[in-house]
DNA sequence: CAGATGACCGCAG
DNA sequence: TCTGCGGCCATCT
């Protein structure tokens, strides 16, 4: 029965990726392949990137608790560190969000 | 169709 | 920490 993953859209992609980020709870933060594995797409974390590049803010996407694999943010975009503080997420010396404990698992 | 781009991932020096 | 390399997929030109 294994169901085969049709060619999602641009604007489905999209949801399912608002939709899970939109689940990240506060105080924890979630990387760009760990939320495309959610989606069904883990290897297109790139288009995470993407959604979130292109991401309306009329749907209060939590975008700042989303980080890449280095725990590193966003490029261009040092404001998302201070939202992180301000949710109680801890960061590195080298500025860099501390993955080992803040890292969205569903526990 | 081909090439370039990107809020990526991992490894290596 | 930074840079370079290749790989992955979707989108744009």
């Amino acid at each position: 029965m294994a169901e085969k993953e049709k060619a999602l859209s641009r604007a489905d992609f999209y949801q399912l990726v608002y939709r899970v980020v939109q689940d990240i709870p506060p105080g924890r933060v979630a990387t760009y392949g760990q939320i495309a594995f959610l989606i069904g797409r883990a290897n297109c974390a790139r288009m995470v990137g993407q959604a979130m590049h292109h991401a309306p803010a009329g749907l209060l996407l939590p975008c700042h608790r989303v980080v890449n694999a280095q725990g590193r943010c966003a490029p261009g975009w040092a404001e998302q560190k201070s939202l992180l503080l301000a949710e109680g997420v801890g960061f590195k010396r080298n500025g860099c969000v501390d993955l080992r404990h803040y890292r969205w698992e569903l526990f």
